[in-house]
RNA sequence: GUGUCUGUAUGCUAAUGGCAAGCAGCGUGGCCGUGACCCACGUGAUCCGGAUUCGAAUUCCGGCAGACACCCCA
C-alpha cells in the first residue's frame, strides 16, 4: 500500500521570506546598521529564548503579552522557557549578566531578530515577526530621549518613509503616576455606565487602557477624563518639557498624545510611537519609551534606560504601499554558453575565473540546447554571453556577445576574462 | 481568544450539482550554433477530511490556512 504522506505546511502566522523579497530585507537591515553605527550603537545578539521568569517579571504579570501571547515550553530538564516576545528584557538581561555598564556610563546597543507572540494573525501582525530594537542604557537625562527619537526619525527618513507621524507622551514615574491612576479610576468608576464591556474589564485590570478604546461612548468619557499632564510631578514635567524643546530644536514634528499609554508595565516618563496612517489597524511602525524601572524588576540595581522597537514587516509594508512600480533589474555579469559536452570543462574553468575576479557569472549545468541557454541568459539579465563550442575550441577561441546590442565577435579564449573585466559590466536597458 | 469573508496549476481568472477551461509563466521546437518579438506544441490544479447525491470545484459539517476587524501591539 502506498500511503500518501500529507505535505507538511508552515505554521500559522509565521510566513516564509521568499528569494524575491529577501533582497528588500537585506537592504532594510543594511541601512539600519549603517545609521545605528553612525550614532555609536553596537549590535548585540541574544538567544531567541530565555527563562520564562525573565519576561514575566520584566514585561509584567498583568500584560497581554505575558497573560496570553507567550510561546512557553518546558525543556527536558523541566525548566520553563519562552520564545522572546520582545527584545528589551533579553537585552537588559545580557547587559546585566556581562556588566556591560562597567566600561562606560552610557551604553548604546541594538538587536535585530525575530520575536514571537501567539496572536491571531492579521495584516501587519504575525506570530513570528522581526524587530530592530535599539536601547540606550545608563542615563536618566532628557538628552538621551531626544537623541534616541532623533535617531529613529532619521532612520525612517533614510529608508524613505513618508507620511508618518510622531506621537509623544509622558506617563510619569512611580512618584506621580499612582496619583494620576487613582484620579483616573475614580473618574472612570463614576462613568461606569457609559463604558463598553471591554472597558469594564480594563477598569479592573489596566484602567489607563480605557483611554485607547475606540468605542465612541468610551471616547466621550475619555475626552473628559483627567489628563496625565496635570498630574506629572515637577521632575517629570521638566524632563518632558526638555525632551520636547530639544525635538523642536531639531525640527522634529511631534504631537503630544495624552492617550498614548503603552502596553508594557516597565515604561516610565517618555513614551512615543511613529504611526503610518496608510497601514490600517496595525499602524504603529515603531514604538518605545523610557523604562527606568525595568532592571530592578529583573533583579539588578536601579538603571535608567530608553529604547524603541521597529517592526520590520511594517516598514516594508509602508514602503511597498508608497512605491510605484519596481524598477527592472540591471543587466550585469556574464553567461557562458556551451555547445557539446567537450566544451564544458573549459567553460566551467572560465566561469570560476570570472567569479574570482569579482564578476557575476554562470554556466549551464544541465546540458541544454544553445537556444535554451541563450534564453536563460536573457531571462537572468546577464550583460554579456560567451559562446564556447567545438568551432571555437578548435581555434582556441570564444565568441563574446553583447546581449544589449546583439553584437558579437570571436577572440582568443585566453583573453576573454581580461576583456570582460575591462568592459562596462552594469547597464540598464 | 472572538467575529466576518475567502481557499481551483507557479501567478491571475473561468466553469446551472453533470467532460475542470483561458491568459501569463515555464519547457521544447520552428531557427540541426544564438536570447528579447512572433508562431506551434507541451507542462501543471479544485486545501484536507467527512456528509448529502446516480453524480460535488459548486450544497452541508469539521479541520487547516489566508485576508479583514476586535482585543492588543512592532
Amino acid at each position: 500500500m502506498l500511503e500518501v504522506v500529507q505535505l507538511i505546511k508552515g505554521v500559522r502566522g509565521a510566513p516564509d521570506i521568499l528569494p524575491e523579497e529577501s533582497g528588500r530585507w537585506q537592504g532594510l537591515e543594511a541601512v539600519a546598521r549603517d545609521v545605528l553605527d553612525r550614532y555609536g550603537y553596537a549590535e548585540i545578539r541574544t538567544p531567541a529564548f530565555e527563562r520564562t521568569e525573565l519576561f514575566v517579571r520584566g514585561i509584567g504579570e498583568g500584560t497581554d503579552i505575558v497573560e496570553k501571547e507567550m510561546y512557553t515550553f518546558e525543556d527536558r530538564g523541566g525548566e520553563s522557557l519562552t520564545l522572546r516576545p520582545e527584545a528589551t528584557a533579553s537585552l537588559m538581561r545580557a547587559y546585566m549578566e556581562h556588566s556591560l555598564g562597567a566600561k562606560s556610563s552610557l551604553v548604546k546597543l541594538y538587536l535585530i531578530g525575530p520575536m514571537f507572540r501567539h496572536e491571531r494573525p492579521q495584516s501587519g501582525r504575525f506570530r513570528q515577526f522581526h524587530q530592530i530594537d535599539v536601547e540606550a542604557v545608563g542615563s536618566p537625562g532628557p538628552a538621551v530621549d531626544a537623541e534616541v527619537i532623533a535617531l529613529l526619525h532619521h532612520l525612517l527618513g533614510v529608508w524613505g518613509l513618508t507620511g508618518i507621524r510622531l506621537d509623544l507622551n509622558s506617563i510619569g514615574d512611580p512618584v506621580c503616576r499612582p496619583a494620576y491612576r487613582q484620579a483616573f479610576v475614580t473618574y472612570a468608576e463614576a462613568h461606569r455606565n457609559a463604558l463598553c464591556p471591554d472597558c469594564h474589564v480594563r477598569l479592573a485590570k489596566n484602567p489607563l487602557r480605557i483611554l485607547d478604546c475606540k468605542v465612541p461612548t468610551c471616547q466621550e468619557v475619555a475626552a473628559e477624563a483627567p489628563t496625565i499632564s496635570a498630574y506629572l510631578c515637577e521632575p517629570c514635567r521638566e524632563h518632558f518639557a526638555t525632551v520636547r524643546s530639544l525635538l523642536d530644536c531639531l525640527k522634529i514634528e511631534h504631537r503630544v498624545n495624552e492617550r498614548l499609554v503603552r502596553g508594557l508595565d516597565y515604561y516610565t516618563r517618555t513614551t512615543f510611537e511613529f504611526l503610518n496612517p496608510v497601514l490600517g489597524a496595525q499602524n504603529a511602525v515603531a514604538g518605545g519609551g523610557r523604562y527606568d524601572g525595568l532592571v530592578q524588576e529583573i533583579g539588578g540595581p536601579p538603571t535608567p534606560a530608553i529604547g524603541f522597537a521597529i517592526g520590520a514587516e511594517r516598514i516594508l509594508a509602508s514602503l511597498e504601499a508608497q512605491e510605484a512600480a519596481p524598477e527592472a533589474p540591471a543587466y550585469t555579469g556574464v553567461y557562458v554558453a556551451t555547445v557539446g559536452a567537450e566544451a564544458f570543462p573549459a567553460a566551467l574553468d572560465l566561469v570560476q575565473g570570472l567569479r574570482k575576479r569579482g564578476l557575476r557569472a554562470a554556466v549551464d549545468l544541465e546540458a541544454r540546447s544553445l537556444k535554451g541557454q541563450m534564453r536563460q541568459a536573457n531571462k537572468d539579465r546577464y550583460r554579456y554571453s560567451v559562446i564556447l563550442g567545438s568551432d571555437e575550441l578548435a581555434r582556441g577561441q570564444a565568441t563574446l556577445k553583447d546581449m544589449l546590442s546583439g553584437e558579437q565577435h570571436a577572440l582568443p579564449l585566453g583573453e576573454v576574462a581580461d576583456r570582460l573585466t575591462r568592459l562596462p559590466d552594469r547597464e540598464n536597458a
